[in-house]
DNA sequence: GACACTTCTTGAACACGTTCAAAAATCGGG
DNA sequence: CCCGATTTTTGAACGTGTTCAAGAAGTGTC
């Protein structure tokens, strides 16, 4: 098997320091200087594998992703309905993001940025999106009973844009454990799913429409 | 009249000159040096008045929403449907952000983080906040058909965090004038209002209840 | 007016993210 | 093995937000 170039190893070995001193100090006070000192090259040296130390919050967020599509794979195996389901996903998406919540608020400003590659809308993260996009896709699709037809599309899209919010929920949450937004979780779950399944009432639906007309059009 | 002391003719002087330079050059080229430059006094000296460089971007958040109660107000005279007054309240808080669209990109980034005055959700803005509340209470005090009883308590907050997201929405929308964000607007508020027409339906009912507990129990 | 005391102002200095010209190491072809 | 070309590595230097010891200006008291 092909041995990892001397180059590639470089590059693995300021990521990995990198990111374990976020985990263990934060993002702020990982300086490029401290990671490039324990990591025993120059300073220089790690700008020419990482372009910004946003960069290196980018790697952070494609391994937390990756985590989370095996985790939510696993938690999902065998639930059929639809809250359960998104239950489970939404619940192994914080388990993963756990170890970094002491600094997520450090981090989220670097995410929201529409400027950084972090940034989950941005073309550097596109298939890091696509395969947090395809977990949720999963979700709708094997769902029993079986999500309204005019709705399975769109609610791939809509869950992971609840996903993202969540998300922003959790990274401000400071009671123990995240509680509040493990309760969040586990109420907004059952709450989509029976919505849903008021998608029949005629009244109902046609506002339902009308969410969904919109939604459409505003993604452009 | 008393005259303004000369140490308030000092602070007056480098906000005005960093929010002038923030609407023209943005918040990331405008240097903590260039507004004491510009304003004719040292570095320190910009310091000694405001702490930090987020502080200016504070006293800018507190301007705009004193812009947007007045402009709201006079926007929701005389339209009394639930539907018109948010439209009217979401516009002319559009209309008051405006000129800072070129650079909200910057701005959000400071505003999200937790720590920051900046933060809707800080201490340090609470007045701006309780302010901007109140702007969503007289929405609802003041429509008629009046807004079901039970959802009048928990509705201005709701509102108030809807608006947050269209904001967000707005900072992020690159089509031209910001048409995108104004036609969410208009989608969005006839959407609220004929769906909390809705409340009297049993089943929505229920679920509506849900989900006036959850956000109860959230909120902490 | 002289003296203490507070408020205001200064600019050099620090640590940070980032850049870049130059040097060192590596590689490929003869 | 050697030489040119390419890839990798270095560390000084730049501009940034921020700090702080020192001094200047103002204010009240006798």
């Amino acid at each position: 098997m092909p041995m990892a170039s001397k180059s590639e190893q470089t590059r693995q070995l300021v990521a990995d320091v990198a990111l374990r001193m976020f985990r263990e100090i934060g993002f702020e006070k990982t300086t490029m200087r401290s990671i490039a000192t324990e990591a025993g090259v120059s300073v220089g040296n790690a700008y020419y594998y990482f372009a910004s130390k946003d960069e290196l919050v980018q790697e952070l967020y494609v391994r937390v992703q990756a985590e989370h599509a095996v985790k939510a794979a696993e938690a999902v195996d065998g639930v059929k309905d639809l809250s359960g389901r998104l239950k489970a996903t939404l619940h192994a998406g914080l388990d993963v993001m756990e170890p970094y919540h002491r600094f997520g608020a450090e981090f989220i400003a670097t995410a929201i940025r529409p400027t950084s590659p972090v940034n989950p809308f941005s073309g550097e993260s596109t298939a890091a999106r696509d395969a947090s996009l395809a977990i949720f896709r999963n979700i709708v699709e094997g769902a029993s009973p079986a999500v309204p037809k005019k709705l399975r599309a769109d609610l791939p899209e809509l869950l992971w844009l609840g996903y993202m919010g969540v998300a922003l929920f959790w990274v401000y949450d400071t009671s123990e454990d995240r509680r509040r937004t493990r309760k969040l979780i586990d109420g907004v779950a059952p709450l989509i799913a029976r919505g849903l399944s008021l998608a029949r009432i005629p009244g109902v639906s046609k506002v339902l429409d009308d969410v969904l007309s919109l939604s459409r059009s505003v993604r452009e």
